[in-house]
Order: structure tokens, then C-alpha cells, then sequence
DNA sequence: GTCTATATCCAGATAGAC
DNA sequence: GTCTATCTGGATATAGAC
């Protein structure tokens, strides 16, 4: 009666090994740690790693590639869940900011790890899914005259910069308060900057 | 009668390498450049260059001050210029935009690399002086009733996320255009976020 | 102060048994 | 698929002559 299923599994190496980079590339980057390190953090050989992933740019990759997709889906989930640019913004930045409060070691890797120095071959971070949504979402806006027409990459920068720095801020340590006390207040300059009226 | 002083003189040593290690660790990323790379690019050998600097990391902490008070000097002229927050921040935007045109290796390496990996005593680039500077003119703007009252992080992060976020878009390639030429259109959506009336 | 030659170490990656 | 043992290269850093 008893099969894999009901017994407390433990996971698949693959998984267990992306948790364990996630915490020791954001704890001492990525070239700070070395495959060594991951075998012994995640129980799993090194012999699995390799055959798992290829090479150590292997995992800094699926580990990106995976993430990369689960904001999309959040992300996704707002843009469907709301009907305009304004809320669905607001949205977004509201689970950007509890993201960082829930994952910090994600949003660390994702918003502030410098890929293009281990992942050479990877588009840079903001021609990535997620930011393209976003993009998408204030294109959609604009046309609405919910925002006033610009340039789309100045209004999203515009939009979405300050509440990127506040996050950084948060990971760096600057900020004492959890990011979502500031919602109310980082939202409301955000949008300030590129709302019509 | 020719002397050191007339003759077209090689540059020091200590200047040679800081010069070569923008464009390496710009270029490769500081982990991927090597002290042998160094000193093959550098004319400098491996020896002078321990010497000069004590070890790789001493490299990117004395680059990495030298580029800090540079920055930390643009901005301070551009304060004693200017009389109005209004004016002293768009001056300061109008002067990252110049730099990253004219020197996008320094913004590269100001800006964009993550010091903690290789740098772990320094302060985050935040707490960095040119951006305590930044911060104080806000503050002095905020007294003065330009900027709304609000929390000093949160309108440092507004005033200046979406043009850093330029920058970024910029030096990644994104942007094919020189970025002064969107300056009026950030500068604007940047005020707005934060100005009182 | 500058250089070459070298010591030392540890990284990424593989071989091959199980 | 997983593991241990091992290869190999290249990295940081030093020694010591000039």
C-alpha cells in the first residue's frame, strides 16, 4: 500500500541540487562556489551533478531558466486577474515586493546577480520574459490613455525603476521595514511619472 | 634639456593597470580576468603589479575608490552650480547620461557590476558616497518644499530608478540611440514622481 | 621598483565501477 | 543514475635576482 508517493520522498537530485545553488550563489556568487561546495551542500555527488546538468554554467542556467519562468507566470496570472494597465502594475510591483520579502534568495539571483558574467549567451535580464510582460502591459496602457505616450522603454523604466531599486535596497540590507510597508508610497510615485492625468 | 617632463612620457604603472583592469573586468567580468591576463594587457609585470597593489582584490578596491571619487566630484560641481533640487538632480542625471557615452566602462563598472562578489568589505554601492549626495540634495529639496515629504529611500528611488535603469538598458545594448537623447523625456517622467506641485 | 621563474593549490571536469 | 577517485590546467601568489 505503501509506494513512492505516500512515503516522505526526498526530492529529485535535480531540485535539490537548484535549491542549493540558489542559496550559495546568492550567498557567495556564483564563482565563489564551486561544484565541491554544491556536492557537499546537497548531498547529491558530483558525478550526478555533471550528469545531471552538463557543466557548472548548466546549472546557473536551468537554476535562471526555472525562476525566469515562474515570475512570468505570476506575472501572467496579474495581467489576467486585473483589466487595467494601472491595477495590473500596481499588481505587479505588489508581488515583486512580497517576493523579496517571501524569496529574497530569488529575487536576488534574478534581479540582481550579474548573469551576463556567468551566462554569457543569455539575453540580458531586461529583454527576458518577464520584463517584456511588463513592457507589454504599459504598451497596452499607452494606447488606452492610461499613459501618456512615450518612448515604451523610458515609460517602464520610468515605472518600474524605483520600485527595482527599492528592492535592491531591501536585499542590500539599507532598508529596515519590509518592502510592503512602502507599497502605498513607492506605488504612488511610480505611477505619478508616467500616468495621463 | 629633455627630461621626464618633456619626453612623451609612459604612463606609471599604478595608472596603466587601473586603466586595464576597466576595460578587463568591464569586458570579462572580474572573475574571468586573470593577474597574468593583467599584465600581458597592462605591459606590467606580474610581480609590479603585487607590488603595487597587494593582491587581485587590492586591483578592483583601488579602481573601484579611485572611479567613487570621480563620481562623488562630478556630483558635488554640479551641487555648488546649482541652486534647486529641481536643478541639481537634473544636472546630476544630465551628467550620469554624459558619462555613460563618453566613459561607458566606468558607468559599466560603477553601476552595473556586483561589487559584494569580489568586494565583500565594501559598503553596497548605495551607501557609496556618490549616492549619499544624491540623497542629501533630496533631503535638502524635501525641506525646501520642491519634493513631497515622504521617506528619503523611497523618493531617492524614484528619482533616480527609472534613469538608472537607462543606463542598465543602455549598456546592455538595448538602447541603440545616445541616451541624452532621451534625457527631457526621463527627467520628466523622474520630477514628476517626486515634485510637490 | 621591476622582472622571470616557480611554488602551491584547487578548480572544473572525467573515468569507470556499481 | 549514482558514486569515488583521479586527471589536468590554470589560478593566485611568492622568491629572489637585478
Amino acid at each position: 500500500m505503501s509506494n513512492s508517493a505516500t512515503s516522505r520522498r526526498v526530492q529529485d537530485p535535480r531540485q535539490q541540487i537548484l535549491d542549493t545553488v540558489l542559496v550559495l550563489f546568492s550567498e557567495r556568487g556564483y564563482f565563489a562556489t564551486s561544484v565541491q561546495d554544491i556536492s557537499r551542500e546537497s548531498g547529491v555527488s558530483v558525478g550526478s551533478i555533471y550528469h545531471h546538468f552538463g557543466d557548472k554554467e548548466g546549472i546557473a542556467r536551468a537554476l535562471y531558466q526555472t525562476l525566469s519562468e515562474r515570475m512570468s507566470h505570476s506575472i501572467s496570472r496579474i495581467i489576467a486577474q486585473q483589466g487595467t494597465a494601472h491595477d495590473r502594475c500596481r499588481g505587479i510591483v505588489e508581488t515583486l515586493f512580497d517576493m523579496t520579502e517571501a524569496e529574497p534568495l530569488v529575487m536576488d539571483f534574478m534581479l540582481y546577480a550579474k548573469h551576463r558574467d556567468f551566462l554569457p549567451e543569455e539575453k540580458p535580464i531586461c529583454s527576458s520574459r518577464p520584463f517584456e510582460l511588463m513592457r507589454s502591459v504599459i504598451a497596452a496602457g499607452m494606447k488606452a490613455g492610461e499613459i501618456r505616450p512615450m518612448d515604451l522603454m523610458v515609460a517602464s523604466s520610468s515605472l518600474f525603476g524605483g520600485p527595482v531599486r527599492m528592492i535592491v535596497a531591501r536585499l542590500d540590507g539599507v532598508l529596515q521595514a519590509p518592502l510592503p510597508r512602502y507599497l502605498d508610497e513607492v506605488w504612488d510615485c511610480a505611477w505619478r511619472s508616467v500616468a495621463a492625468r
